[in-house]
DNA sequence: CGAATCCTTGAACACCTTCAACAGGGGTGG
DNA sequence: CCACCCCTGTTGAAGGTGTTCAAGGATTCG
């Protein structure tokens, strides 16, 4: 997996073809930002953080210091509430960005740990004025980054409003599916890195709700799991249970 | 209300004290961003665009134009389902922006309507390249409002998640009560300028339910509602009904 | 191999929804 | 100005979906 081999700095050609998939692509390299822009642009990237299951990325009070792009493996993000008990926000994948909701306040609200060994790029947001020219349209794109970000929250918003368990489970599994897909993975079988709790956090549902609901998907042939590993069957099926205004990815 | 009255084309102070409260204004005014670059930013946003009661300031499916800044009364934005149901994505209060969602599609994901007659300024977003120097300190605090955004809908999701109808409308009430406050607006006196159904919708909740809130938070001395009028009696205790990791303001 | 964690399944219960009926205001037209 | 009507909001009762509590089974990892 050429993704999750690290270029060496300066190796432009290299670079590229490691992040192409990768958000962090688009906001090294939009349309407008030549070569030489890049090669100073990779000069404030740090890159290839490894994080093994269980370690922490950041917590929730650390101070605010890099935007992270996930280059391998998966992280969840979670928000502690003052009872001590943890709420998981969000899954990120490769490519996905983390901490963005920490730039308003320079202080993450949440924090985020890897699921699997994972690898990362580290973004100084603050060091992007050193760029110059490059900035307009880094900043445009970090812009259009953070605008799908709160799509997404949106839509997340829809779906722990009124769905039923089923409806969330069914929406989640075809995110998943879509994210992967776009990464060039299997959309129909893949690996949840994710425990069947952190699922029922994220979903606002009891871990017990999740197991019914994934023995019930498998008597309605709708897919299989066995332990972590899912395999879809009917995806116009499962999308026909979702009703949506758009797609959670 | 002088911040209702829009200052005229030019008169620079009258901007400075129309705005002082608004998400616009520091968005107009970082530090860094002088004066003379003010006044060409206020040549590309329009102002004093007004809506009345139901009157829609776009819709799902609109092309971006602008980013909106509400400068007086209030608006919804909301999302449309296939089966035809809206769902309520959020209120918008004097200083706050609308629109962000739809920075990445170039497309409007939800519609937003007023609640009641309001006024606003358009910031067209692809216009900002146009200012030169000014660019980077108002993307900058452009990315800061989103980051706001982003944590916002992030509370939400908790609140959405796992909690109770009770915690909902409580802390709905201390969000309401937080942003007028900020806005200089009493903080325990307010009118409700969307309806029961509006609340139910966003925050998940049956209209009834609202309904048989409202009036066992007023057996606890909690609160008084008469039609839209609240009176918020005892914020102590509504605060610690409320288990969240943050404001949601 | 044992311990801990993760997952599954069952049964009772709780919270909120849904359905239904009614009350009250506000706006409109006569 | 009043009467009417529609819409919003309130309240009651029944029902459903998901939770909680409890126990047992499976998997992983030291």
């Amino acid at each position: 997996m050429p993704r999750s081999v690290p270029a060496a700095a300066g190796e432009l050609d290299g670079l590229k073809v490691a992040c192409k998939d990768c958000n962090l692509f688009q906001l090294c390299l939009p349309v407008g930002v030549g070569d030489a822009d890049l090669v100073l642009l990779e000069r404030i990237i740090k890159r290839n953080r490894v994080l093994k299951r269980g370690e922490y990325l950041f917590r929730p009070g650390d101070p605010f210091l890099f935007i992270y792009a996930v280059k391998s493996g998966s992280l969840k993000s979670f928000a502690t509430l003052h009872d001590g008990t943890d709420q998981v926000m969000g899954f990120h994948l490769p490519g996905e960005l983390l901490g963005l909701d920490a730039v308003n306040t320079e202080v993450h609200q949440c924090g985020a740990v890897a699921l699997e060994t994972s690898s990362l790029c580290e973004l100084p947001l603050n060091r992007l004025e050193e760029l110059g020219n490059v900035v307009a349209s880094v900043q445009r794109q970090l812009l259009r980054v953070m605008s799908k970000q709160i799509s997404h929250d949106q839509t997340l918003q829809v779906l722990l409003s009124k769905k039923s368990a089923e409806e969330r489970l069914a929406a989640f599994l075809l995110s998943l599916s879509h994210r992967y897909k776009r990464r060039h993975f299997s959309a129909l079988e893949f690996q949840l890195s994710m425990s069947r709790q952190d699922i029922a956090s994220y979903l606002g549902l009891a871990e017990e709700t999740i197991s019914r609901l994934f023995t019930r998907f498998q008597e309605q042939q709708l897919m299989t799991v066995v332990r972590k590993r899912v395999h879809l069957l009917d995806v116009p099926r499962l999308t026909s249970m979702v009703n949506l205004p758009q797609q959670m990815d």
